[in-house]
RNA sequence: GCGACCGUAGCUCAGUGGAUAGAGCGUCUGCCUCCGGAGCAGAAGGUCGAAGGUUCGAGUCCUUUCGGUCGCGCCA
């Protein structure tokens, strides 16, 4: 679009600069526009003389009088001018800004389409909850983050699946305890100490009838059904969807986790001798000491008892070695994640990423997870030849030089092809006050209540879907306003006001209002048509023209980065860019049909932005309000 | 102790190493005979937590430091 035009553009006059010996080949400083503060320095603005100056060896001004020369012939430009210590400032052309806008009516919402430089093939795993209830507002931020996530992924190029890793194993003692209480209330019996209350228990209590087996295994596996089912209702009333919902108990089923741990004991990232080491780890990662912990032999060991099986993650950059399997023979839950890291990688079929999205209370995870990759990893690696032994304390991690630089190469590979991306708090306020996730009377707050909450209130007279619609809109642009990476506060009583202090409905308006004025050109005789590319003058028009451009620009900042939040931002800012426009530059006007059309036609591709926009972030856009 | 994140307007937060740091809310003043006023224009409000450093240039990068939130299980 624009800005990949004006790059061109800058590109070319440096290689005739180049060309004529003026400045030397390989500067290698980037050719970059960013759009200036003030609008006296132009549409556009380049800093490249003052990057390559040094390098150059050549006055900064001098080189942007020289490029300004490059570009004088230009008809993309109406104006090239050299300013302050070497900027060169750039003003478009009206024909420009006509075209940038009938391109984006000719390509339609595919304009957001942007192919990636190095297409990547990746697994994005989020929410990913416990199914011993509902999706909680602490866990939408990470559906909401996810699920736009993804779509942006998809849009700047990249193969993305998207997977929900159910955390059903059998032997899971959360969710044996979630089972009891569940079992205890449909059976009478007493409540087990710590159980599960709350109505989302009494719930699924409800909904299952007796068979005769009373085991907690059956009620386990009958309650989990019900909230799994419950959980991916809420999500799609949310707008979250899966390609892949991965049961944790399968990969046990199907032998994998024995697989997996078999492979790790095989190529010496796990063994039974019974001490665990520890490291201190002092600033930067760096190792200070390292602590070899004597298992303790428990007395009452019944005899025949195995030996506990160890990961050895402080091979792999972990702080202390993880169990795999306990002595009673029971793996625990990091076992099946081996497995799992294993088995992700065929989807999407030769996936090169695996992206794994948690919230902040996971953030010690990082490390295991990394280390569970890099074991993994060393499997398919070639071992160094060379070996010598190590001075302390690495002597006392690994047995000798060729095993550590083993295990550093598979480390430095697992990070390349595991990216852990945590999210903040949210805190959610009522009443100006902290309102709990979890309520004392064992209740929690529901995703799908906050959303029913905030429709209701905005839309009492409204149908129910009509309700969910408008709470789903609302929520989903709170949690994505902000970066994922800083604590939000999610204001419940704004969520459920229905006005213009929610920035929702101030870009949902803006869209309104286009379909609204469309509506009305047709009445007037205006059809969809040819216009004069020229005409697009105003600056008010073409701001509105450089923020539609800019959407191709942001995808890509936010794919580099998963900074999702900018298009939230983008689409507040492309909703006040036109909101200047229409009350600035009068759109239908009898007497001026040429103009008229220009500016219906800046319309459309506002709308085309506009839903663009409100697609990746998973709300609607609504024709009328 | 270690780690992640945060510290920018009264509040909530944006901000690509660039020129005079922005928006929303809140406070004040204006704008519908006219395409939707859920809008627009304007005013007021700042030592970008602090100190060093890198650079032609730092809210942004590096080091240190002070505050705040959260996390560091043979739970999942």
């Amino acid at each position: 679009m624009i800005r990949s035009r004006l790059v061109a553009l800058l590109r070319s006059a440096i290689a005739s600069l180049q060309a004529e010996g003026f400045l030397p080949e390989g500067l290698g400083a980037p050719v970059e526009v960013s759009e200036p503060a003030n609008p006296e320095h132009g549409d556009f603005a380049c800093n490249y003389a003052l990057m390559v100056a040094k390098a150059a060896g050549k006055n900064p001004r001098e080189i942007a009088t020289r490029l300004a020369q490059a570009l004088e012939s230009a008809p993309e430009l109406a104006a090239v001018e050299v300013a302050g210590p070497g900027f060169l400032n750039l003003r478009l052309s009206p024909s420009l800004v006509g075209a940038a806008v009938a391109d984006v009516l000719e390509r339609g919402e595919d304009f957001a389409r942007l192919p990636a430089e190095q297409p990547k093939r990746m697994n994005v795993e989020f929410v990913s909850v416990n199914p011993n209830g509902p999706i909680t507002i602490g866990s939408g931020r990470g559906a909401a983050f996810g699920s736009t996530l993804c779509n942006v992924l998809e849009a700047a190029g990249h193969t993305v699946h998207r997977e929900y890793y159910i955390n059903d194993g059998v032997n899971s003692e959360q969710m044996r305890l979630f089972a009891e209480s569940v079992r205890s209330m449909c059976l009478g019996l007493p409540f087990p100490e710590k159980g599960y209350r709350g109505d989302y228990v009494s719930e699924v209590a409800s909904k299952i009838t007796p068979s005769g087996d009373e085991s907690v295994g059956w009620f386990q596996a009958r309650s989990q059904d019900l909230m799994l089912a419950k959980q991916r209702e809420d999500l799609a009333a949310f707008g979250v969807w899966f390609d892949t919902w991965f049961s944790e108990q399968s990969l046990h089923d199907d032998g994998k986790v024995e697989a997996a741990i078999q492979a790790l004991h095989a190529n010496g990232s796990a063994d039974d001798r019974p001490h665990r080491t520890k490291l201190k780890l002092g600033k930067k990662g760096v190792i200070e000491d390292v602590e070899i912990e004597a298992q303790p032999t428990d007395e009452d060991d019944a005899e025949g008892a195995g030996k506990t099986l160890w990961l050895r993650s402080t091979k792999y950059g972990d702080d202390q070695d993880r169990v795999l399997k306990r002595k009673d023979g029971r793996y625990t839950y990091i076992a099946s994640d081996v497995a799992y890291h294993d088995d992700k990688f065929n989807r999407p079929p030769n996936a090169d990423k695996l992206l794994t999205i948690l919230g902040p209370d996971h953030h010690g995870y990082i490390g295991r997870l990394t280390a569970v990759v890099a074991a993994l990893q060393r499997g398919k690696m070639e071992a160094p030849s060379s070996s010598f032994p190590l001075p302390d304390p690495e002597s006392r991690i690994y047995a000798d030089a060729a095993e550590r630089d083993a295990c550093q190469a598979a480390l430095a590979e697992a990070k390349e092809k595991l990216e852990v991306v945590i999210f903040q708090l949210v805190r959610f306020l009522k009443d100006g006050q902290p309102a709990p996730m979890r309520k004392r009377d064992g209740n929690i707050y529901a995703l799908i209540d906050l959303i029913q909450e905030i429709g209701k209130a905005a839309a009492p007279e409204a149908d129910a879907a009509e309700q969910t619609r408008i709470g789903r809109d609302v929520a989903r642009f709170f949690y994505l306003m902000r970066s994922h990476e800083t604590h939000l506060d999610f204001d419940l009583d704004l969520a459920a006001k229905q006005s213009d202090d929610n920035p929702v409905y101030y870009v949902q308006y803006a869209h309104a209002r286009i379909c609204s004025l469309l509506e009305k050109a047709r009445e007037a005789g205006f059809e969809a048509s040819e216009f004069d590319e020229s005409l697009l003058a105003d600056r008010r028009e073409t701001a509105l023209v450089k923020k539609i451009a800019d959407l191709p620009f942001e995808i890509q900042r936010s794919a580099d980065d998963y900074g999702v939040h900018r298009i939230a931002t983008y689409a507040v800012e492309l909703a006040r860019a036109y909101h200047h426009f229409y009350d600035g530059c009068r759109v239908i006007q009898p007497e001026s049909p040429d103009l008229s059309r220009a500016r219906l036609a800046l319309c459309r591709a506002t709308q085309v932005a506009l839903r663009a926009s409100f697609g990746l972030l998973g709300i609607s856009a609504p024709e009328r309000m």
